[in-house]
DNA sequence: GTGGTTGCAAAAGGTTTGCATCTGT
DNA sequence: ACAGATGCAAACCTTTTGCAACCAC
């Protein structure tokens, strides 16, 4: 679902729109200043997180967390995982594991624990690090 | 799987040991230091995270990440996921869900991505909080 | 005395907060 | 003038590091 970039955004705020809209992966907040700093708009990272937070808010973006001590933001789209590469750290998406929405109505009904996300990632090594 | 608790041990070290002996969910590096604390052994965090390290290295303890900006530390044991209450934040554990390796296998052939872990966790209510 | 353990202070990252400033309407 | 966006400094939290002190053998 890519953003779309209304006149009444800032400039700092139709640039981080742009960037979400060409992400291949997910983000941290440190790429998202370096792209910003690339294209010459100095900021901070106070504003970084702000800007993050107000698209969180609006659900217009993800939160991931890879066990890596940050966070990494991603459009909302279609709910799908990651194959997480362990040596070059590229991330690839896959979509949804066939069953997975059907054990887990299968464990709520066991544990009686109602259940509302999941998180599922693989991690492992891509084709390119098994060369 | 229970540590083995001997002699040359140092006193925090056997505190620790027990600690996770007793435990029945994950803690993180502050539950440590308050059972340390309750019963008498003022220790620093330095020395927490040393231990912990110590013991991830000798793959007697896993780490956990459930998204909530640290760490959590449990028992190495058989291979489970986790059911995590939003609300009270209790963390209960289950067994292998079926199939996942399987399907594992296939995410595999079709991504050519050697897949060597996963998470698997799932959030929502337990049944003491739904009531 | 040597190695391993601990404490302490500091630092490194990621994230948040308070407050002042700026910008556009 | 007002609301919203930004910058800046500081704080917070988890985790790590360097160094000195300590303890046990």
């Amino acid at each position: 679902m890519k953003l779309v970039i209304t006149d009444n955004l800032t400039a700092i705020q139709k640039a981080t729109y742009l960037f979400f809209n060409n992400l291949t992966q997910p983000a941290d907040y440190c790429q998202i200043m370096e792209h910003l700093d690339k294209i010459g708009l100095k900021v901070n990272k106070t504003t970084v997180y702000r800007n993050l937070n107000t698209l969180l808010v609006e659900n217009k973006i993800t939160e991931l967390d890879f066990g890596e001590g940050k966070k990494r933001y991603e459009l909302r789209q279609n709910h799908h995982h990651h194959l997480v590469c362990n040596q070059c750290k590229k991330i690839e998406c896959f979509e949804i594991i066939q069953d997975l929405h059907q054990q887990e109505a299968e464990i709520a009904k066991n544990t009686e624990f109602k259940i509302t996300s999941h998180v599922l990632e693989f991690f492992g090594t891509c084709k390119v690090c098994q060369a």
